[in-house]
This record gives C-alpha cells, sequence and structure tokens, in this order.
DNA sequence: CTTTTTTCGGGGGAAAATCCCCTTTTTCGG
DNA sequence: CCGAAAAAGGGGATTTTCCCCCGAAAAAAG
C-alpha cells in the first residue's frame, strides 16, 4: 500500500509544486493539498482516506504549524508531521518539535533529500538534519528556562513598538506613567535588554510586534 | 518552437516544484533552475539555450530579484521576467515593475493563474493582478517623491537599531556626537519620524536593518 | 483569616534624547 | 581659484528615558 501524504502550505503555488514532487516518487501519493492548519483538521473529519505524513509550512494564517501539529500529535498521533520552513529559526524548531513533528527541512533542500525524509519518516520514524541534531543536543545540555510575559507586559511591548512616550502609553493604557515605567523596567530585566530600542527588536524577532 | 523558461528561488524545494510545474504545461519548457540571479547570470553567459521568460523570486541572497532584474533589462532586453514574491510590498512591486518586471505574482497564486500569466507575458507582453493594476496607477496619479538615503545615514540608521547610545555610535562612526545628532534630526525630517523608535522601525520595514 | 504575591502608583536624580540656532571645514562644479 | 553647497561640529535648553529607591491596594495562596 502507497504512503499517503497530506502538504499544507498557505502559498499554493508552493504545496501544489510540492505536491507534484511528491507524486513523482514511488510508494508515494498525495491525498490532500491544504491552505492551514483547518483546512487540514476538516479534511481530516470528513474524509476516510488520512495520510499517514503531512508536510506542514510552519509560518500560515489561520492555524500556524505549531498549533496544527500539536492538534495532530492530540487526535491524529499516527500521522507523522514533518515541518517545512523558510528559516532556521531554533526556537521555532524546537516548538515544531516539542509539537510532535518528526522532521524539520528548510525549504530550499534538495528533492532527494525530501524524499529520503519521507522514508525515513515512515520507516524510521524521524528524520533529523545535522542542524536540528545540533539544536536538539545544545536544549538538552543547557535547558534555558523560557521568558514568560504576561498579558499586560505584551500589551505595553506592542506599544513601546509606536513613536509614543511612555507617558502616552499610560495613557493609552489606562495607567500612571509610573506605573508604566515598571512594566519597562521589568521587561527590561526579563528580556536583558537595556533600553526601548531593546524592546523593540525583542518584539520584532519574537513576532509580538509585526511591523 | 516551445517557449523556455528559467526559474530562479534560492529555495531549492519550491524552484524544483515550480518548474515541475511548468514542465506540465504544452508549450513550455524548463532550460534552468537557478539559486539566485548570479548564477543565472553565469547560465546566460556560458549556454546557448536562452529562455524567453524568467520566473523569478524576489527575495533572494547573493543576488536578489530586483537586481538581477536590472541586470537582464540592460543586457537581455528580449527576456521577460514575472517576479514571484511572498508579499504584495507596494513599494517592492513598483521597484520590480521600474526594473522590467512584466509581471508580479504571489506565491499562493492559483496554478491556472501562473500559466495565464506565463501565456500573456509571452503573447501580450505583460501580465498585471488587479492589485498591480491597482498599485500602478496610484503611483501614476501622486508621484511620491522617493526616500533617498545617503551612505553615511544608512550606516548611522543601522546603528540605530542596536542598544548603542548616540555617543557610542559616534565613537563607532569616528563622528563627533553632534554630528550623529545631525544625522538623526536628517533623517527625522526625511522619514517623518519624531524619534529612535520611529528610525528603528522605518530601517526595519524598508529592509536597511534585519533583526 | 492571615501571608504572600501581583499589580499599581510614586519620588528624585542622572543620563540620554530631542530640539533649535549657529560656526567651521570640506567638497566640488564652474 | 572661487563661491555655493554639503558635511561636520557646537552651545544650551527642554523633554524623555533610565534607574535606583519606596508604599498601598488587590488578588491569590496558605
Amino acid at each position: 500500500m502507497k504512503n499517503r501524504v497530506a502538504v499544507v502550505d498557505d502559498h499554493t503555488l508552493l504545496s501544489e509544486a510540492i505536491a507534484g514532487l511528491v507524486r513523482q516518487f514511488p510508494d508515494f501519493e498525495v491525498v490532500a493539498v491544504c491552505k492551514n492548519g483547518k483546512e487540514l483538521l476538516n479534511y481530516l473529519k470528513n474524509s476516510k482516506k488520512h495520510p499517514n505524513i503531512v508536510l506542514m509550512d510552519v509560518n500560515m494564517p489561520v492555524m500556524n504549524g505549531i498549533e496544527t501539529t500539536l492538534a495532530l500529535s492530540k487526535d491524529f498521533p499516527e500521522i507523522k508531521v514533518i515541518a517545512l520552513s523558510i528559516e532556521e529559526d531554533e526556537q521555532i524548531i524546537l516548538k515544531m518539535i516539542r509539537a510532535g513533528a518528526k522532521g524539520y527541512l528548510l525549504k530550499d533542500t534538495q528533492k532527494e533529500v525530501l524524499k529520503q525524509a519521507l522514508i525515513d519518516v515512515e520507516k524510521v520514524g524521524f528524520y533529523h538534519t545535522n542542524t536540528v541534531k545540533k539544536i536538539l543536543k545544545s536544549a538538552e545540555n543547557n535547558p534555558k528556562k523560557e521568558i514568560i510575559l504576561k498579558e499586560r507586559e505584551i500589551e505595553f511591548l506592542k506599544l513601546a513598538c509606536t513613536e509614543m512616550t511612555y507617558k502616552e502609553i499610560a495613557d493609552v493604557m489606562c495607567l500612571s506613567p509610573k506605573t508604566v515605567e515598571g512594566y519597562r523596567e521589568a521587561l527590561f530585566q526579563k528580556l536583558n535588554v537595556k533600553n526601548r530600542t531593546g524592546l523593540v527588536l525583542y518584539a520584532i524577532k519574537n513576532n509580538i510586534f509585526i511591523p
């Protein structure tokens, strides 16, 4: 019996094209092409022909790769997810692997690597590139504590990414300027930055603020 | 005679896959798949089988879509460029069109649209989506003067996207703090921003600084 | 019902950033 | 060589930011 693959990516051209690639491989067929996680879950609900492997983009609108992988791990643990991404961001890779992904490929990998990954994930259960192995190992060795921001801090952080002064931010948040200063100092500490530019850079890097 | 297409994209998986799509279309063949503009120019130098259409990603390392299109317009004006991009950024679209691109497609367009674009670009000479038409029209009506930054201003702008104080920036640039203040004020004026956060946001939005 | 933690608010001073008006030096086309 | 323009530097005032300190109220935990 052939392996059944689903491709999930918001870039239609890419998902269509990847589906085409996969169809070229012997023993693989494409059973679904979806634009985001929600579509995939819908498909799984309504169709009997479930995939056993999902090629999933990480950055998608509506329902991204991490959320979707978590949902799959919970409700369809027999489905193996291979993440596709344009970037090799350590944090994102870790999140995806922790969410249950069996592999993490960059979008500029060779066709042959994709094929091997598909085969390995089915046969061996996982496919890790050297980069991923390295990241996993270093994450084991120094389990750095995750930075957790509170709701109100995130709200402030977003406002700090504007040209408002802290006083103006205080008005918007209906707080005293002094309280806002408190948030600022707390974030300086937590995020290990020295000034407002540091806050802005952190917020953008971590997708708290999208410019 | 078949149309000859070259695909240029740094994401191997995507370019391979798009090449696969194009091969499905009758009257089209793929003569080259390149990872960036430099590779394409190399190919054009060394091979006789020139493409008449190039599908080109905009964001590439080494030599991006805009630079490459400019080079093509100059040295190989008979080659028609269709831009491929993940984002519909007005400024980038304008730059690509001005550089000589005959079409601008998002990476989440349908296969059929890609086919139509290829056909139209060859037959009619261009293919503009509604969005592109709108942008071109609005650009005609209000030809806003382009903001031109000097070398030294760009250098300063990048440094402003760090946690350095202006005094420290002055040291790095081997200038007096007062001169650096001058650059700052000039940029506030040019970019229509009020403070350093504005500078940082502008630099990031315009890819002068990549976080 | 206490105790602790979280949230909110504040004082005051030093440093940095912002703003306006001005001079000197360098560069460059005519 | 000269004059204009651009680049570099500056004085000084005001606002904002940064960085310590502190206390009260509210919420959560015991």
